[in-house]
DNA sequence: CGCTACATTGATGATTGTCAACAAGTGTGG
DNA sequence: CCACACTTGTTGACAATCATCAATGTAGCG
C-alpha cells in the first residue's frame, strides 16, 4: 500500500514514453459506418479495439445457431477479448452508428503488461471486469422477471449514456426492441409491452426510441436494487486521446503477498 | 511459431527451476472438509487456487441478495479469478466433499506471465476461457427451454466426470436438485420433473443422485447441438503434481502480429 | 408515394413457477 | 437400537408469466 502510494506521485497525466511509444496522433484507428461489422465470429483473433466514438452491439452465437446480444459497448469499452482463448473470435461486433475505434496490437498490450505495473494492472482488470460483468448478466438472466430486467436495462443505459455526456434522464436508444429482448432474454413484444406499461405507470415516457426517465426511485424499486449498490466503474484502458490512463490498484491492497 | 517449437524441445515434464521455483512436493496446498468454504464473497482477494481433488460449487450473489450457482469446479479448474477486478471476491466457493487445492500466490502467477511465454499463455488463456465460459452459460440461460438445459447439464457433467477418470455413462451427482436448478436458472421441482421425464422416456436412469446415461444420441438431440460442437478444452494451469504444463499456443497462430 | 423495417397491442396457449403433501434418506441423541 | 428431527427428492394441482401468432400502426428511405 505504501509502495503504491509512492508510485502515485510519479508522472501520471503525462504518460512516460516507455508506456506509450506511439503518440496519440498516430495511434492507429479504424472507422466504421452504421451497420458495419468490426469483426465477426470465426475471424482469426487479431488486435484489440477500444471504442472511441459510436455505439455497438456484440452478438454471441452458439453452435446450434442461436444468437444473443451480450453487450452494448460504447466509448471506452474494450472489444476483441473473446478471441484470446481460442484464437478465433466468438462474437460479431456491429456498429449502430458511424463509429471510430482505436486499434491495439495485442502484442503491444502484453508489452505494457510486462514492462509496467500500470499496464499490467490495466490488462488484468480489463480481463477480470469482463468476467464480473458476465456474472452480473447471468444473475439477471436467470433469477429475475421481465419487469425487473427492463428496469435494470433502462437504469444501466441511463447511467452509461450519462457518463458519455448525454442527459441522464433523456436519451435515445440505439438498438431495436429485438436487440433489447435478446440482451435480456425476452421476446421483443415483451419488451415493448413493458415499456408501454412503465409509461402508463408514469415511470418513463417512450416515443419509439426516445426515452425520458420520469421516476428513478420507482424504477430502482422495480429492480430490487439500490442506486449505490452498483459496482465501481473500471477506468477505460485508453482515454479519449488514446493515452494509457494511470490506474490506482485498489485491488492489490488487501492481497497479502 | 518456430521459436515456440524450439521451446518444446526443452525440458517439459521436469519443469525448469525458473518456471516453478517451488518443487511440487512443497507447493502449498489446502485441505477442505465437506461443506467447508474456500473463500467467500467479500473476502479480500488473495491467492488463486487450482483444484487437485474434490468437487465444488461457486455461488455468485447480487446486491439484492439473490444467489446463483455459476460453476461446478473440479480437478484442474482455477478458483479465485473473480477477485482480481475489485480486490474482493464476488463468489462463495463451497466444497461438496473432502477436497484439496493448490495455493498459488497471484504474484507468482504474474511472474510466470512475465518471465516465460508459456506462463503468459497459461494466464491469458485462463482468464479468457472464463469469459467464453460465461458467454456459453448466458446463451444457455437466455434462449433455451428447461428440457434443453437439463440435457446439456447432464451431457456436460458426464464428459467432465469422464475426464476425471469416472465412467461416462454412470456417475453420481454431487449437488442437490436446488443447486442444479440455480445453475440452470430453473426451480428445483422443474429439474426433478425433467429427470423423471427423461427416465420415463428411457434416456437416463435416475435414483436420487445416481445417474445412468442410457441414450446419448437422444439427449444430444434434445440440446439441439452435436457432440463435436463442443469447445476444445483448455489445459489446466497445473497438472496433478502441481507442475506447470506446457501448452501450445494454437491461439496465436492466426494472430498476425 | 409506396416499400420496408420497426413498434404496438390483443388474444391465446404453453412452459414454468408456486404451493403443498408426502416419501426417502441421514444424522443425532436418548 | 430406535425415535426424532432435518434435509433432500418426488409428484400433483394450480396459477402466473411470458412466448407465440396475428393484425395494425408508424417512421424512415429510396
Amino acid at each position: 500500500m505504501a509502495r503504491a502510494a509512492a508510485k502515485v506521485l510519479r508522472p501520471v497525466a503525462i504518460a512516460p514514453s516507455i508506456v506509450t511509444p506511439l503518440k496519440p496522433a498516430i495511434r492507429p484507428r479504424r472507422r466504421l459506418r452504421r451497420g458495419e461489422t468490426l469483426f465477426g465470429a470465426g475471424d482469426p483473433f487479431g488486435p484489440l479495439f477500444v471504442v472511441r466514438t459510436g455505439h455497438f452491439k456484440t452478438l454471441a452465437s452458439s453452435a446450434n445457431g442461436q444468437v444473443q446480444v451480450t453487450r452494448f459497448p460504447m466509448a471506452g469499452d474494450v472489444l476483441g477479448l473473446d478471441g484470446v482463448d481460442t484464437g478465433f473470435h466468438q462474437c460479431d461486433v456491429v456498429a449502430f452508428d458511424n463509429a471510430e475505434v482505436f486499434v491495439l496490437a495485442f502484442a503491444e498490450c502484453e508489452r505494457w503488461a510486462q514492462d509496467t505495473e500500470n499496464g499490467q494492472r490495466l490488462m488484468r482488470r480489463t480481463f477480470a471486469r469482463e468476467i464480473t460483468r458476465s456474472h452480473d448478466h447471468m444473475l439477471l438472466l436467470s433469477a429475475t422477471r421481465a419487469e425487473q430486467r427492463v428496469a435494470m436495462f433502462l437504469l444501466d443505459l441511463s447511467e452509461r449514456y450519462c457518463r458519455q455526456g448525454e442527459s441522464r434522464s433523456r436519451f435515445a436508444l440505439r438498438m431495436t426492441r429485438q436487440d433489447i429482448g435478446s440482451y435480456l432474454g425476452l421476446q421483443l413484444e415483451t419488451v415493448s409491452r413493458l415499456l408501454s406499461h412503465f409509461q402508463r405507470e408514469g415511470f418513463i415516457q417512450v416515443q419509439g426510441r426516445e426515452i425520458s426517465m420520469l421516476d428513478f426511485p420507482a424504477l430502482w424499486q422495480l429492480t430490487g436494487h439500490t442506486p449505490d449498490s452498483h459496482r465501481p466503474l473500471i477506468e477505460p484502458i485508453l482515454d479519449a486521446q488514446g493515452n494509457l490512463p494511470f490506474v490506482s490498484d485498489a485491488g492489490d491492497g488487501p492481497a497479502s503477498m
